[in-house]
DNA sequence: TATTTTATAACGAACATTCAATTGAAAATC
DNA sequence: GATTTTCAATTGAATGTTCGTTATAAAATA
């Protein structure tokens, strides 16, 4: 085995998904060509060929990279939250396309979603990410009605419902629809979540 | 000005856009070629040329006026419906991914945000489309708080609450997600419908 | 016949991919 | 420690394909 074989490895593919990404976004997936993935990178188109033996290879785990790994910051918005309440309205406040930060993860959802119609990898890792994030949710309300904090609800089917409601809110905040501002989102989220959660 | 304007015109431009319907589903807005629509309309690319002079204004078009037309159905759906809350039901159902007609306009959908984060004539259309649709929902929700159907809520929040949440259990149930299917995606929207909506 | 409609061919641009050549740094040898 | 060897890493140009568009010819229609 040569001990030093892909040594910067790691290093050129993230840079080069980073790159793929930033090219996602601002052309959509399917525009992306090589050379823009190289040049936002700064290398070479052949050292993109290198590490992804192909186009679509890099595209993939570009996307792939970014979906999976939201929900790290969610986790970490949730630190020291002292209720079950409080732990919901970080989670829509993180979820607000209120920054240029978030506005882009949601693009990239948009994108994914549309790209996953006919891609079944994609769309396979769309299933696991959405039902670790109804889980997740889940578990915050089992423990809010379990803490008698909310009143007795199905905690799988409320997580369905509020993951379905931030969704369909950041589709249109995203796009920029003026009568669905991040604002009015987080005012419509909030209230819906007192909706479906009263207290007992 | 021509004075006579083709006779087959409003035909095979529908014809036309059809297929490029058909192959923006099965293929993705950019992947899609003129060859390819020419080739599902069953007619030659000088005529996909002849009367869309670009490209683009095929695929432009072929978007919009599915997207535009959303609504129609729904407004058939609601025939003899006897109140708010059973008008609120038929829509939902009718919104369900079951069956291959709707599942594809969910495709369309999905391919269409995925454009519009990028296309502002796309973005333009998918804002007046949504005022439109929460407009309807938010007329028929006063209807229902009028008549005393429902608890007093205020339409407006209400009805883009809906909105939302029909479209992402939609999204996931498009992409075929098994935690989420039509029929789930059913209870779950009326279950949804009766918590926020309940009697007075 | 004149006009509209449809089909075909050809063109140049842009693309993903391949590949021969080069570099750079670690490993082996002395 | 200096020299040589080795191979991962990187480049950029060449290749063949496919695309949108344009030009033009053929057919249909009135």
């Amino acid at each position: 085995m040569p001990a030093r074989a892909g040594k910067r490895e790691a290093e050129r593919k993230a840079q080069v998904l980073a790159a793929a990404r930033t090219c996602i976004v601002a052309l959509g997936y399917e525009r992306v060509t090589i050379r823009d993935i190289a040049e936002a990178a700064g290398v070479s188109t052949g050292t993109v060929v290198f590490y992804f033996r192909e186009k679509e290879s890099v595209l993939e785990a570009a996307l792939l990279g970014k979906i999976q790994d939201t929900g790290i910051a969610f986790r970490a918005a949730l630190e020291g939250a002292p209720s079950a309440r409080e732990r919901l309205q970080r989670l829509v406040e993180a979820s607000l396309p209120a920054n240029d930060e978030v506005r882009d993860e949601w693009r990239l959802w948009l994108t994914f979603w549309g790209e996953a119609t006919r891609n079944g990898r994609l769309r396979a890792v769309s299933e696991r990410q959405h039902r670790r994030w109804t889980r997740f949710l889940g578990g915050i309300v089992r423990e809010g009605v379990t803490a008698g904090e909310f009143a007795p609800v199905d905690p799988e089917a409320t997580s369905a419902q509020i993951a379905a409601l931030i969704d369909g809110m950041a589709v249109q905040a995203t796009l920029g629809n003026p009568t669905l501002s991040a604002d009015r989102m987080r005012v419509l989220c909030l209230d819906a979540l007192r909706r479906l959660l009263p207290t007992p």
